[in-house]
RNA sequence: GCGAGUAUGGCGGAAUAGGCAGACGCACAGGACUUAAAAUCCUGCGGGCUUCAAAACCCGUACCAGUUCGACUCUGGUUACUCGCACCA
């Protein structure tokens, strides 16, 4: 009977035969399915591993059985925030907690049966994996694609670190939901807007839900637009602007720079100076979540000064507002009140002068003094550029501005620059040297890695953990040799996991980060399988830095996941996210203990649509336990039943090859397409069929139903691996079942002689006839027109049209 | 506010390309086996109406319209929920 002693006994087979192996030999046939690597910041694999490591297991598995070489890795995303709260609280360093967990969770691993290949294990905090992160930040520094800047970022103050943008969530952090403050500090950044229009172009291209491209393309946020120069009134100073309404240029009535604008200090007026200082203080004490804030009310200070407006020569007064953002386009905007809801909205609270300038097309009325127009239309009081419509405006205008070296067509992007230093202690250090005499060294590739020290004091003050060790600290310049500093922040751990994918296929390479020309051969990813979490942040990061790794040379491929699939949330029985506190957690161990790694695999893959998860239950996974016995229970039977001479195929038999080949064929496309739920149907249909064979066959064609179940071990073999080999151990196959060809659909068995056809009267349907595969349409059409069943229906009434499709349904119009 | 998605029995969920709504399973009910229970095997199972029973008929995929011989599926609108973005100029 099946339990966990038949899954022991099959790893420790698969181990010893070395069944996950990756043959370089076939690397032709390659087919590298990836999960998203686990973190280990829990002791142990939670539901949301399983959901996603169990069904592409199987996955993998039907590729393999396919005929494909399958390259499946799995490694642990080691680095990171968890790990050191988890010291600063018990004590307990990060490396042995980390390691710990690794331990136990590779264990645990092991015990699902997957078919990874631990050969290719990535541990990201490991010298041999965070030499060549390093190694990886030093080539964006010599491509100008890592640089240094003073910036205003985001603050955790429970973390003590800055965070990326893509890390703030409504306001608060991430990870612990803080609310973030802003800071000014020197900080690394990687220069991912150099490439915002590749990665936003190489989206079309991608077999990956729309939902996330969408996510993507909103994150990228490109914007076609115009940016035009306004001088300042009386000084020699200007600044631009950047719009996407050019055509309402002449309706500018004031200019609105961001508080942080660096223009401000020269623009505020000996009368003004103290009201803008006092404004901008007070900026300064928003935080992100009040900024954010719905309906927040508008609030800015007049500078003083005033602009002319390039196209009309006006002159206007220049506003600093925090509405205004200083990191997206240029930190200034020109304000057209009559045709922007927020400039009219700023506009009404402080008196400003509103100017209409477009009309609607169709004159739909608009009442100027209660909201703003914002819709496209005709010019008007604009001069020359009159009566044009929204669109030749926009081109003209543009034009008459570069004529006159005012402006020009720009395209703005959202995405900013990644944010990479963090202020911690439990991530890959920035390989960087600061020397009072060279400035800003790059530690020399062969002094690589820098290494992580062990003993630091690593609770949270604000500053960096590494800079409180001297050792590691204090250091010799590579180019002078004189005493110099080491950089003391940390990278992301998103770095970690950008380049991963890389590394699996050559993860012992001590040479190189890669060997380039395997490398090309092994990606890109055929399958990437993960949460939908990483939407924004992972998956943008690690298509940049794959492109980068490309203009490096060190490889062509340019989009590393070719197809990406996300698993859903398997939430607690009650319908909430499973959390400690809420006491809904539901652990994986105990049931695989009870039930066996297959059942617990099998329920997941029936319960619920693959991309959709949902609420536990308890019940399901009794079901499926049950359902394996049941197959295994007719299996031995067929097994068992003694050889005879029947080789009939008469209906009985023909039945269930129908059933079987009908159902191999939905469970194939089904698996291609990751419809777990729907496959697992189909496997328990044909167990039915064979049950119904047994019943109702009392000679039974013994040859034909044991080389079926054979066949049909080969089919549901991904789905129960242990169970399947242990089945297929005992009808005598040769080990293994994953080494077996995968079955082909026998279409000889898919056609019957007859079909039944339902028969609709006007669209609704009122019986069925029996109608001989071989007839045509005009066939079909005389055996329904006299079919008995028909007149009662057709009394009174004249039929008008019948409509045949073939092997579906006729329909019967009756008037 | 903008954008995207989802809505199907008591429950989880099915339904190529517009063609039998509810596959498969859970729960429930009945039967067989059993001294009995469990397990197992078999059967039934959207609602209504009718009936000794059945056939037949009517309603039914969030709601309201539309296109079509035919709509869970396509179009327009409404509601609810989920997700993404959110003062992006």
């Amino acid at each position: 009977m099946y339990n966990k002693k038949i899954d022991e006994k099959w790893q420790k087979e698969w181990e010893e035969k070395k069944q996950a192996k990756f043959n370089k030999e076939n690397v032709d046939k390659k087919y590298y399915c990836l999960e998203m690597f686990s973190y280990p910041s829990g002791a142990k694999l939670h539901v949301g591993h399983w959901y996603n490591y169990g069904p592409v297991d199987t996955f993998a598995r039907f590729k393999k059985l396919q005929g494909y070489e399958v390259f499946q890795p799995m490694g642990f995303d080691a680095f990171g925030l968890p790990a050191e709260n988890y010291a600063i609280k018990t004590g307990v360093h990060p490396y042995d907690s980390t390691m710990k967990n690794i331990d136990t969770m590779e264990k645990q691993l092991k015990a699902m049966g997957a078919m990874f290949n631990w050969d290719a294990e990535v541990i990201t905090c490991k010298e041999d994996y965070y030499k060549w992160t390093q190694w990886l930040f030093l080539k964006l520094y010599e491509m100008g694609l890592a640089y240094r800047k003073k910036a205003n970022v985001n603050w955790c103050p429970s973390c003590n670190t800055v965070l990326a943008n893509e890390q703030v969530i409504n306001g608060l952090c991430e990870r612990c939901s803080s609310v973030v403050t802003k800071k000014d500090l020197t900080q690394w950044f990687f220069k991912i807007t150099d490439y915002a229009e590749e990665l936003l172009d190489g989206l079309k291209d991608l077999d990956w839900p729309e939902k996330t491209k969408k996510i993507q393309t909103n994150w990228i946020g490109k914007s076609n637009g115009t940016i035009a120069t306004f001088k300042v009134e009386g000084k020699d100073l200007s600044f631009d602007v950047f719009t996407t309404r050019v055509d309402t240029i002449c309706g500018v009535s004031y200019v609105v720079l961001a508080p942080e604008h660096e223009l401000v200090p020269k623009l505020a007026t000996k009368e003004n100076v103290e009201k803008v200082n006092e404004y901008i203080e007070k900026c300064k004490l928003v935080t992100e979540i009040d900024r954010l804030a719905e309906d927040r009310e508008k609030t800015g200070v007049f500078t003083g000064s005033y602009a002319i407006n390039p196209v009309t020569g006006d002159r206007v007064e220049i506003w600093i507002a925090d509405y205004v953002l200083s990191t997206y386009g240029t930190g200034c905007v020109m304000a057209v009140p009559a045709h922007d809801e927020r400039d009219f909205k700023f506009a009404l609270k402080y008196k400003l002068p509103v100017k209409q300038v477009i009309k609607p097309v169709d004159d739909e009325r608009i009442d100027l003094t209660k909201e703003a127009y914002t819709k496209p239309g005709i010019l008007i009081n604009s001069g020359k550029f009159d009566n044009l419509t929204t669109e030749e405006a926009k081109n003209d205008i543009t034009k008459y501005l570069k004529e006159k070296e005012l402006g020009d067509f720009k395209t703005s992007y959202r995405l900013r620059d990644w944010l990479v230093s963090r202020q911690r202690y439990w991530g890959a250090p920035i390989p960087i040297i600061y020397c009072d005499e060279c400035g800003v060294v790059p530690v020399p590739e062969k002094d690589l890695p820098v290494k992580l020290p062990y003993n630091v004091e690593f609770k949270p003050d604000g500053k960096s953990p590494l800079a409180k060790c001297k050792e590691f600290v204090n250091t010799v310049c590579p180019c002078c040799g004189k005493k110099a500093k080491r950089e003391t922040d940390t990278l992301d751990t998103f770095v970690c996991s950008s380049w991963y994918q890389f590394r699996y296929p050559d993860n012992k390479n001590d040479k190189k980060i890669f060997d380039t020309e395997w490398i090309d051969k092994m990606l890109p990813v055929d399958k990437y399988v993960g949460g939908p979490e990483h939407a924004a942040m992972h998956l943008l990061y690690a298509r940049f830095i794959t492109k980068v790794l490309r203009d490096a040379g060190y490889t062509k491929v340019s989009e590393p996941f070719k197809s990406l699939v996300h698993q859903g949330l398997i939430l607690g029985p009650d319908g909430n996210k499973m959390s400690k506190s809420k006491g809904n957690v539901i652990s994986p161990d105990e049931y695989v203990n009870k039930y066996g790694s297959d059942v617990f695999r099998m329920y997941l893959m029936f319960g619920f649509n693959y991309s959709d998860g949902g609420p536990w239950s308890e019940d399901g996974v009794v079901s499926m336990s049950k359902f394996i016995l049941r197959l295994e229970r007719i299996l031995d039977k067929i097994l068992q039943l003694p050889d005879n001479d029947n080789n009939v195929i008469n209906e009985n038999e023909k039945d269930l090859l129908y059933v079987f080949n009908s159902s191999l064929k939905g469970i194939t496309n089904d698996l291609e397409n990751m419809q777990f739920n729907t496959a697992i149907a189909k496997i328990m249909e044909i167990t039915n069929a064979l049950y119904k064979y047994d019943k109702d066959v009392e000679i039974k064609n013994t040859k034909m139903l044991k080389e079926l179940a054979k066949k049909f071990i080969v089919v549901f073999a991904p789905f129960t691996p242990h169970f399947a080999e242990e089945m297929w151990n005992r009808f005598g196959g040769e080990f293994s079942v994953f080494n077996q060809k995968y079955i082909k659909v026998d279409e000889k068995y898919l056609t019957k002689d007859t079909t039944e056809l339902p028969v609709q009267i006007n669209g609704v349907v009122r019986f069925k006839v029996e109608i001989p595969t071989n007839l045509d349409e005009k066939q079909i059409e005389e055996t329904v027109v006299n079919d008995e069943r028909l007149k009662k229906y057709t009394i009174d009434k004249e039929i008008k049209k019948v409509i045949v499709v073939k092997s579906r349904i006729i329909n019967v119009v009756v008037k």
